[in-house]
DNA sequence: CCGGCGCTCGCGGTTTTCGGACGTGGTCAC
DNA sequence: GTGACCACGTCCGAAAACCGCGAGCGCCGG
């Protein structure tokens, strides 16, 4: 296993609970997630990378991400913008978590109309799927999309989490 | 839109404030209202047309309408008596408006009686709700409904222009 | 006693709301 | 392959709310 994926784990504290923060050598972001779901997390790398095709070394503040969703809770919402993110994923994933990232921060869309943007709709409830299957949250924000009607609908984290997000993003924004 | 309904506009002054009239190609009526309360009649020819089924052309006294009605206002009662119309609604609505129109000039009905003269004894309140639903004011006289115990209940250009339709008509009959 | 007033309740058509039944498209487990 | 999941969306039918009413009652002051 000497070529297996290293990966470097840190963990911050947020005012809605602990993240973990995982990257590459590369300083890309690899996955993001509760501390209480950090279960979940450990299941999408095996499935990106395989069981046992990853190994998780603790580091602190590994290419300044840390920081900048530090900085992103504390009120800089620009911090996380354009921060390197690397995934695996199908095709039809991978295009769902782009289109995520062209989201504007304090925005939200619904589940039906970025199907539609990324050139498959009615694939609207596949794209809730997708959603789930996101291995970055926060910095890939999942948390923006919303069911037709407005409602939550659904958040791997927990709804609260969803709802403190948008607030965040909305109030910060000041809109 | 090719098949939208085409609709002419025009506007006349009265003694109790200006009157939108709504006709179509052929010459009959399709809505009159106060101007005060133009967003309601819009409402119903949405209603009745669907959002966007119809346009609004301005014209100047479109079929002679205009005439007939600023001739009613001036004193030739008459005058809009026979005046074609031409609305959509439910089979009950178009009943109710039939039967308004068959109230003499000069003279009230109340809401019940009119319920038992079309069939229905005992709708007095649909009867009620149908009045308030009446697209064509004045010329489909709505305003002609009275409580069982002589009180004017409502109209929807405002209980004021109620009164004094009832007195123009009562006071220019001179019975 | 009698008339009037105000309240309550039943009324019927329309509109709005709500909930459940589909159709949907991509994933994952056999 | 095939079948079963779902962080959806649309449609349809039933139920409830909404009112430009009217009749029935109890209450009160002449």
């Amino acid at each position: 296993m000497g070529d297996a994926l290293r990966l470097l784990v840190d963990r911050i504290a947020a005012p809605i609970g602990e993240l973990v923060v995982v990257a590459d050598l590369q300083g890309r972001l690899r996955a993001v997630d509760w501390t209480d779901h950090e279960s979940r997390m450990l299941r999408l790398l095996d499935i990106h990378y395989g069981p046992g095709g990853h190994v998780l070394e603790p580091e602190s503040d590994p290419g300044g991400l840390s920081t900048a969703l530090a900085a992103y809770f504390a009120g800089a919402l620009d911090a996380i913008r354009g921060l390197p993110v690397e995934t695996g994923g199908s095709a039809f994933q991978r295009g769902v978590w782009a289109a995520l990232r062209g989201i504007p921060c304090g925005g939200t869309i619904t589940y039906g109309e970025l199907a539609r943007r990324i050139g498959r709709p009615g694939a609207a409830r596949a794209v809730g799927l997708a959603n789930g299957a996101n291995p970055v949250g926060v910095v890939v924000p999942c948390h923006r999309v919303l069911g037709a009607d407005g409602s939550l609908t659904g958040y791997g984290g927990g709804i609260e989490r969803k709802r403190w997000l948008l607030e965040h993003e909305r109030g910060s924004v000041r809109q």
